[in-house]
DNA sequence: GAGTGGTCTAGACCACTTG
DNA sequence: AAGTGGTCTAGACCACTCC
């Protein structure tokens, strides 16, 4: 399953990070300890040391000394801050709600088609989705997906992909987002964004696009997003 | 100089960190090997390998199979693209100047004295700059400092500060920048900011919020910098 | 071939949590 | 006291670069 070339502590790396993809161990619960993960790949402590401290450095599991180590994903509150990095004004409990509008199966346009790296007659999967603080709709969204990694999910009842999309994605189709690349810029609203998210035609808007990439580091989603401008933050950290 | 009862990898990793903001060895060239660097600190080459693991995730430092461990520090390009995430369009060869106006020493506000730490009487130093692309201006900057961390900065030649603001800091102060904080927002210009950047008043601003850290996690410098909307982009990787 | 970093071992002892 | 992760050792051998 995975490349024996592999040094030893990415290989075992690879088998954690799949395991948490596929749920065989929950969110919160303890992974094995880290001598009995040696014991089962057959290798000394501080390779499987060497293969947890990856898997932390990417946020998939946290170590707490003397107890164990922990699974992390974005049960919720999480993920909001890994990947929704939007706030209107200061507050920091928001809790923005998600509505897929609309689901279709089509050939992605090129510059997609690109950043999923698709072939050239691989369909995608298209869905628009608007996110919402209360009543307020802050944030349109323009979603693409590789078809034949989300396979069914045109026949899904909408309510299973809400309010996130990424516990959903683990859930239904065991692909586990671990890191995205986003650029930003600003747009203006044309007559349709305007309606939607309540603003006046030619208003400023914030526009994301947000390629994201599974734990092998496939892209599988790539996604635009437009919101007002008002309001709008957007805190990194860069190194 | 070390607290001691850090770990030895961590007082070994503060040791190196030291060493290359004081310029002790100069970028691009190679620090003591680690079977050096092993036997001068008495500790096993384990031991070092986890202090330079440290600053390599830190990018101070960069490792170079069988030939040797490198100080990585923003000689040029790459500060631009650590730290100066703007560009104008898609071109990715530019190279912004800078161009300092205007050095105060005074009472910081607020929310500048809170987000560099100072006590309440403490003073700051004020710098105005513009970063320019060609003839234009892209990004008018406020510029705060601890004052007591930059002696004799009002003194200087304002050439010696550029084209870029951060290894003028560790050449002339020793301080060297880590890592960094930004908030990102969307403001419209006042008169004198869209005179200052050739846009009309009321045009859409990028705004930008940085706080930016030294080598020992302390807060050297907050700025908060506006360029025009237009042609704008901002790019990140989030995990 | 000599010198560098990259991987890995088979332990030891320490610090923290839980019963 | 037992079990966990955290630090550290004193090596071994491999992969890569340079001469």
């Amino acid at each position: 399953m995975t490349d024996p070339r592999l040094p030893r502590y990415q290989q075992i790396r690879d088998f954690i990070a799949r395991a948490i993809a596929h749920r065989e161990w929950a969110t919160g619960e303890p992974i094995p300890t880290e001598a009995e993960l040696a014991k089962v790949h057959g290798v000394a402590i501080g390779t499987v040391r060497k293969a947890v401290d990856l898997l932390v450095s990417e946020g998939l599991v946290e170590r707490v000394h003397g107890k164990g180590t922990f699974v992390r994903r974005p049960s919720f509150a999480n993920s909001l801050f890994r990947f929704f990095r939007y706030s209107s004004d200061e507050s920091e409990t928001l809790m923005p709600g998600g509505h897929v509008q609309d689901r279709r199966r089509v050939m992605p346009p090129e510059d997609v088609r690109k950043s999923l790296q698709l072939a050239p007659n691989q369909y995608a999967i298209q869905m628009k989705r608007l996110r919402t603080l209360g009543q307020k709709v802050v944030l349109a969204e323009d979603i693409w997906l590789p078809a034949d990694r989300f396979k069914g999910l045109l026949d899904l009842d909408p309510a299973a992909l809400e309010p996130l999309l990424y516990p959903a994605y683990e859930t239904l189709f065991k692909v586990l987002i671990v890191r995205a690349e986003e650029t930003l810029s600003i747009s203006l609203a044309n007559a349709s964004m305007a309606k939607i998210l309540g603003v006046h035609e030619g208003a400023p808007l914030m526009a994301i696009e947000r390629c994201a990439y599974d734990q092998d580091g496939r892209p599988v989603e790539w996604r635009r997003s437009h919101g007002p401008a008002a309001g709008f933050r957007y805190r990194v950290e860069v190194r």
